[in-house]
DNA sequence: AAGATGAACAACCGCCATGTG
DNA sequence: TCACATGGCGGTTGTTCATCT
């Protein structure tokens, strides 16, 4: 468990304290390329081997929920609304287990998804209507995100990027570079521009 | 213009299940 | 069989940003 790595650290006491908050680029691009050149599993042995501060379930998680190549990024299509509606009916918070049903889509993500939307408007409905219908609920959803055109940190950050995993988009001292952190929006909570100034790997 | 508020999402925490020696 | 390491999952929290007042 983590318990024990934390242990070994405090032991070792010259070893960097393990980080924790917000992923940083270098650290996103090294745990992609790592994985990308040596496949996943024992994650710990990941993060020990790439050189990364972070535990290894920090790392499985940032990598399931974002680096993954597959994962899809963006709105949550109707279809795929209706989709969760329906499987959260019958399994409740079963989330693992619902994101399996929705390709590219991560349990995180459909969870944050419910909790922010789908449950306020649940909400809404069964305090003004309690026969309300899933059409009801999507539409009230519909036009509440057209005319809002509210931009999430997601969205700012990757726009409706969608990855594409052949997609590299440069490279930089042979390391691999996902197209995901060549945005030209920022990145996740810090700039591009912080950790390589004078290099465009846009190839601009 | 500035502060308050709420929405959205990334990431962490704790627990449990499973695998391995 | 037991102890430990690891992975997986659901719940929760923290941060950022847009909107409202």
């Amino acid at each position: 468990m983590e318990q024990g790595n934390n242990s070994n650290n405090n032991i070792h006491s010259q070893e960097p304290e393990v980080r924790k908050g917000p992923w940083t680029m270098e650290e996103d691009i090294i745990l992609f390329n790592y994985v990308s050149t040596h496949g996943d599993g024992n994650w710990n042995n990941v993060a020990r081997a790439a050189g990364l501060n972070r535990t290894g379930k920090s790392c499985r998680l940032r990598w399931l929920n974002y680096l993954r190549p597959d994962v899809r990024r963006g709105n949550i299509t109707q279809e795929e609304q209706m989709l969760i509606m329906d499987l959260h009916s019958r399994w409740g918070n079963r989330w693992s287990k619902i994101a399996k049903h929705l390709p590219g889509r991560t349990d995180n993500e459909i969870k944050n998804f419910w909790r922010t939307r789908m449950q306020k408007k649940v909400k809404q409905g069964e305090s003004s209507d309690n026969n309300c219908h899933l059409d009801a609920l999507l539409l009230a959803d519909e036009t509440s995100t057209s005319s809002t055109s509210h931009t999430t940190s997601s969205e700012q950050n990757y726009g409706n990027l969608s990855v594409n995993p052949n997609q590299h988009a440069a490279s930089l001292d042979g390391a691999i570079i996902p197209s995901q952190f060549t945005a030209e929006s920022n990145y996740n909570f810090w700039n591009f521009d912080e950790f390589w100034p004078d290099q465009s790997l846009n190839g601009d």
